[in-house]
DNA sequence: GAAGTAGTTCTTTTT
DNA sequence: GAACTACTTC
C-alpha cells in the first residue's frame, strides 16, 4: 500500500502534480504541510527524482527538522543524498558563504582589495543592529528621544523588506523624519559593509542580489534544484518571493502552500502580493484548495472560523471536519493574571491525570500574545509541580555572558566587526574606558580604518596615555593570540580539504578524555546512508569541500554528474544538534531553556589552556582559551552569587555546544552561523507535555488541549495594533491561528485586572473583541461553579500541608469580592463601544456569580501570602456608566480642543488616571483623565 | 576608569 | 521587574 493512500483526493492531486507551479491555498489543519512532506516523498520514491535536487523551505529550523524526519519515515531506505530542507535564512547563509565574493566590485584604488563582503562575514542579530544604529545616531548627534534607535531600525528593516535602498527611501520620503531615516539607513549600510557584517534582512537581500547578478551562480542552483517547495507561503516577504522566482528557474517546478488567514508576519514584510501575483508570474499555475480539516473538532473550527470571518479584507473559504460536535469552547474570566495562570495549571493538571489514565498522549499548550505573560504561567506550573517547557523569550544565545563569548569569537573570525569588538574590548573590565574608546572611534573615523585597525594605529603612534595604551595592548595581544590559534585550525582544514584526511580529525590530546562522552553522538552525526538532511543553521558537512571535486554520489542521473556538477553534500549532512541529539528526558525539560544537549560539564574548566590545542584548535579550544585568558569564569566565581554560578553554568554549556560542533568538525563560522540563526521556535519539543509559548511561535503546531490566554483589549488585540484596522485584522488572524492549534479542547481566558510591567497597581481590562466574535452557543463558561473548588482541592500540589493554606487564609482579604461584584455591575450596561466596530455582546454568556477565584481561595491566598502581600485592588470602579471616565484603549473619545480621537493607552486608575489619545490632527496627547473633559465620541 | 546606586522607561510578535 | 542611563564616590 502506498503512502499516497493516506491523502484525500485534493491532497493527492497536489502531491501528484509534480511538474509545473502549484499553489495550495487552504485553511488551518487541512494538511498543507502534509502535502509538502508527501510530495517530497513521492518525488523521491515514485518519480525517481534525486533527493538532493529537492529544496524545501520552511518557516523555522525546527519545522525543517521535523519535515526531514517525516520524509525519512515515508521513504524508508533512501539513497545517500537527501533533500535540502531549510529556512530561507539558513539557505541564504549557505549560498552566501559559498559565493558572496562574486558580489564584490574592484576597488578604484589600484592594488587595493575589492569592495564588498567576504566569505568571512558575520551575521548581526537584532542587538548588534541596535548598537550599530545607536552608534551612528550618536556620531551624527541625533536626539535619540525624538527618534529612537528602535524606530529607526524598524524603518530600515521595513525599507529592506520592501526592497528599497536608502536613495529610494529618501526619494519617496514625505517628511523630514523619513529623510533622516534614509540618511541613517545609508550610514547603517556603510557601517555594515565596513564591518563585513550582514543583518538578517541582508541574508535574503544579498542572496537574491547574488542570484540576480551572477548568471553562473544562478545556473548552478537551477541545475542543482529541480523542485522547489515552500511551506507557510503566506508569511514570505518580497525578497523571499524574488528568491523563489529565481530558484524556480525555467522549469517552474514550485509548490507553495499557505493560508492567507494565517498571515501573521506582515510586520516583517510578509506580503499578500506573493499570493496574488503567483498566478501572474506563473500563468500555468494550478491552484488547489483543501477543505477538510483533520485536526480540530467542529466546535473549535466553527469558533475559529467565526472569529476570522470578521475580517473584511478576506476572500473566505470552506473548511469542514468530520469530528462533529466536540467539547465546547471553555471560557474563564479570572480576577487577575495570577489566577488566570493558576486556573490553567489546575486544569492542565487535571487533564494530564485523566489523559494518562486513559492512556492518551497528553499534550497541552498555553498560548499568549506577549512573551512577558509567560512568567505568571511558569510560576503557576511550578506551584502545581508541573513540568513545562517554555518556547521563545530569552534565548540561550541572548544571555549577556554568552553574547560576550560569541562576540569574542566574532572578532576573532572578523576583527573588523566593530560592534562585537566594542562589546568585548572592556569585558571583563581591563581598563579600556569611555575616553579610550572615544579616541579610538575618532581615529577610526579620521583614518577610515575599522576600530580594530584604529587600535593598531593608536598603539603604533602612541596616541593614548600609557595606562590606556598598556590595557589596549593587552587586548590586542589577546585577540591576536586567539587569531593565531584560529589560523592553526585553518591550516588543518586546508589539509582536510585537500583530501589528506577524510575522517573528522581526532580530538586534541587535551580533549581526548572529555570527548569520550560525546563520541557516539559524533558517530550518529557522521554521514549516514539514509535519511533526510536538513540545514540546521550553520551546520555543514565536514566533507563538503572534499567531495566537491568528485563525481556526484549516488549519481544515476548523468545530468547531475557532469563537469560542473554540484556538490551533493554541499548542503551538508546537517544534523540538528538539539532534540535529535539523543534520548533526553522524556517529558518537559524543566523551565530551563538550554537545549544544547546537557552533559557533564566537569571537564570544561577554564584551565584546559592552550597547550594541547596546538594540535587541533577548535572552537571549543578557542572558547576555553578566551575564558581562561580573560579570567571570565574566575571573576564570576569571585562574585559568589547564585546568578554568577548560573552564568558559569551557561558558559560551560556553550563550551559543550562548541565541543559538539567540533565533533561535527565544523568551522568557526559554522558555529557562529548556528548561534545567529537559531530561533525561538526552534526549542519547541514535541515530547513536552506542557508547552508555554507565544501565539506566533505556535504557528504550524497542534495540541489536544490549548489555552488561549489574556483575551483583553490592549493585550490581545495588542494596543500597538489598535489604531490601524489592517493591524487589527492581523491580530484577528493571530487569534485564528491560536484557536486552530487545538485538536480536542480550547479554553479562552482573560484576567479582569492585570498588572502591567511589574507595577503594583493592576488595571481593569475590557474583554477582547475576539471573545465577542465567538458564537455564544459554542461557549461554556468555566470556573464559576462550586464543584470546581473540589477539583482544585484535589489538584493541590502534593507535599504542602493544609496548614499553609489555613495560615494563608487569614491573610486573605475579601476586597476582591467587592471588586468582582462591582466590575460585574458595571459591565452589563456600560460596555464601551469598541472602535473596531465590535458587535454588542448580547450573545455572550454572562458570568453567573462573581468570578471569585474559581477555586482555590487557598491557592490565591497562598500565592499572595507567599509574596507577603495582601490581595488588594484599587477602589475605583473600572468603568463609569456616564462615559466620562474609565476610557479604555481603542475607544473613540472627543476632546473640547482636539476633537475626536482614539484612546491609545491608559496609565493608572481613578483620580490619577492618565490616558494617551491619538488625535488625527494633533497626534498623541497624554491627558489627565480627570481634567481632560473627554467625552465618548 | 570602576563600581555601585537611584531613577527612568519599557513590552508586541521573530528569521 | 529588568535593563538601561545618569550620577556619585573611590
Ligand atoms: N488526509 C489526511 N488523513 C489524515 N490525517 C491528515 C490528513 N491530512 C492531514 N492530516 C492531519 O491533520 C493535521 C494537520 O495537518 P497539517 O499540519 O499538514 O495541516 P496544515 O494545513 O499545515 O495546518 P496549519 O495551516 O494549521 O499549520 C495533522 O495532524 C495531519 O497529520
Amino acid at each position: 500500500m502506498s503512502f499516497l493512500d493516506q491523502l484525500n483526493p485534493q491532497q493527492r492531486e497536489a502531491v501528484e502534480t509534480t511538474e509545473g507551479p502549484v499553489l495550495i491555498l487552504a485553511g488551518a489543519g487541512s494538511g498543507k504541510t502534509r502535502v509538502i512532506t508527501y510530495r517530497i516523498a513521492h518525488l523521491i520514491e515514485n518519480k525517481g527524482v534525486m533527493p538532493e535536487s529537492l529544496l524545501a523551505m520552511t518557516f523555522t529550523n525546527k519545522a525543517a527538522a521535523e519535515m526531514g524526519e517525516r520524509v525519512e519515515k515515508l521513504v524508508g531506505g533512501m539513497s545517500i543524498a537527501k533533500p535540502v530542507i531549510a529556512t530561507f535564512h539558513s539557505f541564504c547563509v549557505r549560498v552566501l558563504r559559498r559565493d558572496i565574493e562574486a558580489l564584490r566590485i574592484p576597488s578604484t584604488v589600484p592594488g587595493q582589495p575589492p569592495i564588498g563582503h567576504t566569505k568571512k562575514f558575520v551575521i548581526y542579530d537584532e542587538s548588534d543592529q541596535l548598537s550599530l544604529v545607536k552608534g551612528i545616531m550618536k556620531r551624527l548627534g541625533l536626539d535619540d528621544k525624538q527618534l529612537t534607535p528602535r524606530t529607526v531600525l524598524g524603518r530600515i528593516s521595513w525599507a529592506k523588506n520592501h526592497m528599497l535602498d536608502p536613495q529610494e527611501l529618501y526619494l519617496q520620503s514625505a517628511d523630514p523624519k523619513t529623510e533622516k531615516i534614509a540618511h541613517l539607513f545609508e550610514e547603517y549600510r556603510k557601517e555594515l559593509r565596513k564591518a563585513n557584517a550582514l543583518d538578517f534582512d541582508d541574508l535574503l537581500l544579498e542572496a537574491t542580489r547574488l542570484l540576480k547578478s551572477s548568471a553562473s551562480v544562478r545556473e548552478y542552483y537551477n541545475r542543482r534544484f529541480r523542485y522547489l517547495l515552500i511551506d507557510e507561503y503566506q508569511d514570505t516577504n518580497r525578497p523571499q518571493y524574488e528568491l523563489m522566482r529565481m530558484l524556480a528557474g525555467d522549469r517552474h517546478n514550485v509548490c507553495a502552500v499557505g493560508d492567507e488567514d494565517q498571515s501573521i508576519y506582515s510586520w516583517r514584510g510578509a506580503d499578500i502580493r506573493n499570493i496574488l501575483e503567483f498566478e501572474q508570474d506563473f500563468p500555468e499555475a494550478k491552484i488547489i484548495r483543501l477543505e477538510q480539516n483533520y485536526r480540530s473538532t467542529q466546535n473549535i473550527l466553527q469558533a475559529a472560523s467565526a472569529v476570522v470571518a470578521n475580517n473584511i479584507r478576506r476572500k473566505g473559504k470552506n473548511l469542514w471536519t468530520s469530528r462533529q460536535g466536540g467539547t465546547k469552547i471553555g471560557y474563564y474570566e479570572a480576577p487577575d493574571g495570577e489566577n488566570e495562570a493558576l486556573f490553567a495549571a489546575d486544569n492542565i493538571a487535571k487533564y494530564l491525570r485523566e489523559a494518562t489514565e486513559r492512556g492518551d498522549t497528553a499534550r497541552a499548550a498555553v498560548l499568549y500574545r506577549t512573551n512577558s505573560q509567560s512568567r505568571l504561567f511558569e510560576e503557576a506550573m511550578r506551584r502545581y509541580g508541573l513540568k513545562y517547557h517554555v518556547v521563545g523569550g530569552f534565548s540561550f544565545y541572548e544571555r549577556a555572558e554568552i553574547k560576550d563569548m560569541i562576540s569574542y569569537l566574532k572578532v576573532i573570525q572578523n576583527p573588523d566587526d566593530s560592534i562585537s569588538l566594542l562589546r568585548v574590548i572592556n569585558t571583563p573590565t581591563r581598563g579600556v574606558g569611555k575616553g579610550t574608546i572615544e579616541t579610538l572611534e575618532r581615529l577610526a573615523l579620521e583614518t577610515g580604518l575599522s576600530l580594530w585597525g584604529a587600535i593598531g594605529e593608536a598603539i603604533r603612534r602612541q596616541l593614548l596615555p600609557p595606562r590606556a595604551l598598556s590595557s589596549l595592548k593587552n587586548f590586542q595581544q589577546l585577540i591576536e593570540d586567539a587569531r593565531a590559534m584560529q589560523a592553526g585550525t585553518f591550516a588543518e582544514q586546508l589539509e582536510d580539504r585537500a583530501g589528506v584526511e577524510r575522517a573528522p580529525s581526532p580530538p586534541s590530546v587535551s580533549e581526548r578524555t572529555e570527548s569520550v562522552g560525546v563520541a557516539d553522538t559524533a558517530n550518529e552525526q557522521a554521514p549516514s546512508p539514509e535519511g533526510t538532511e536538513f540545514i540546521s543553521p550553520g551546520r555543514k558537512s565536514w566533507e563538503s569541500e572534499a567531495d566537491a571535486a568528485s563525481p556526484a554520489r549516488g549519481g544515476t542521473n548523468p545530468a547531475d554528474a557532469d563537469a560542473t556538477a554540484f556538490d551533493p553534500t554541499e548542503f551538508g549532512n546537517f544534523s540538528f544538534d538539539f532534540g535529535a541529539a539523543g534520548p533526553e528526558t522524556d517529558s518537559a525539560v524543566e523551565a530551563g531553556r538550554l537545549h544544547d544537549s546537557p552533559r557533564d560539564a566537569g571537564a570544561t574548566e577554564a584551565d584546559a589552556g592552550f597547550s594541547g590545542s596546538a594540535i587541533l584548535p577548535s572552537t571549543a579550544d578557542l572558547l576555553k582559551f578566551l575564558i581562561d585568558r580573560t579570567g571570565y569564569i574566575k571573576l564570576l566565581e569571585e562574585e559568589d552569587t547564585p546568578q554568577a554560578y548560573s552564568r558559569i553554568e551557561n558558559l560551560r554549556e556553550l563550551v559543550n555546544a562548541a565541543m559538539d560542533s567540533r565533533d561535527r568538525a565544523e568551522t568557526l563560522d559554522q558555529f557562529l552561523d548556528h548561534a545567529a540563526l537559531i530561533s525561538d521556535a526552534d526549542d519547541y519539543d514535541q515530547r513536552a507535555q506542557i508547552t508555554l509559548m507565544s501565539l506566533h511561535a505556535a504557528k504550524g503546531l497542534e495540541f489536544p488541549l490549548v489555552f488561549l490566554s489574556g483575551l483583553e483589549e490592549g493585550l490581545f488585540p495588542h494596543s500597538r495594533t489598535m489604531l490601524v484596522p489592517e493591524d487589527i485584522e492581523e491580530e484577528r488572524r493571530l487569534c485564528y491561528v491560536g484557536m486552530t492549534r487545538a485538536m480536542d479542547q480550547l479554553i479562552l481566558t482573560r484576567a479582569v485586572y492585570r498588572r502591567r510591567y511589574g507595577t503594583d497597581l493592576p488595571e481593569a481590562s475590557v474583554p477582547s473583541r475576539f471573545l465577542e466574535e465567538v458564537p455564544a452557543p459554542l461557549i461554556e463558561e468555566l470556573g464559576t461553579s462550586r464543584t470546581r473548588v473540589g477539583t482544585a482541592a484535589l489538584a493541590r500540589p502534593s507535599g504542602r500541608s493544609p496548614a499553609v493554606f489555613d495560615a494563608a487564609d487569614t491573610h486573605y482579604s475579601y476586597e476582591d469580592e467587592d471588586q468582582s461584584t462591582s466590575w460585574h455591575e458595571s459591565r452589563g450596561d456600560s460596555r464601551p463601544r469598541l472602535s473596531g466596530g465590535a458587535k454588542p455582546r448580547s450573545n455572550f454568556p454572562k458570568p453567573t456569580t462573581p468570578a471569585r477565584p474559581y477555586n482555590s481561595i487557598e491557592n490565591i491566598a497562598e500565592f499572595f501570602a507567599s509574596r507577603g502581600r495582601k490581595f488588594t485592588l484599587p477602589k475605583a470602579p473600572p468603568e463609569e456608566p456616564t462615559g466620562k471616565r474609565g476610557f479604555r484603549p481603542g475607544q473613540k473619545v472627543r476632546h473640547p480642543k482636539y476633537g475626536e480621537g482614539t484612546v491609545y493607552q491608559r496609565e493608572g486608575e481613578g483620580e490619577e488616571a492618565k490616558i494617551t489619545v491619538q488625535f488625527p490632527r494633533f497626534g498623541l496627547k497624554k491627558l489627565v483623565e480627570k481634567y481632560a473633559q473627554l467625552e465618548r465620541a
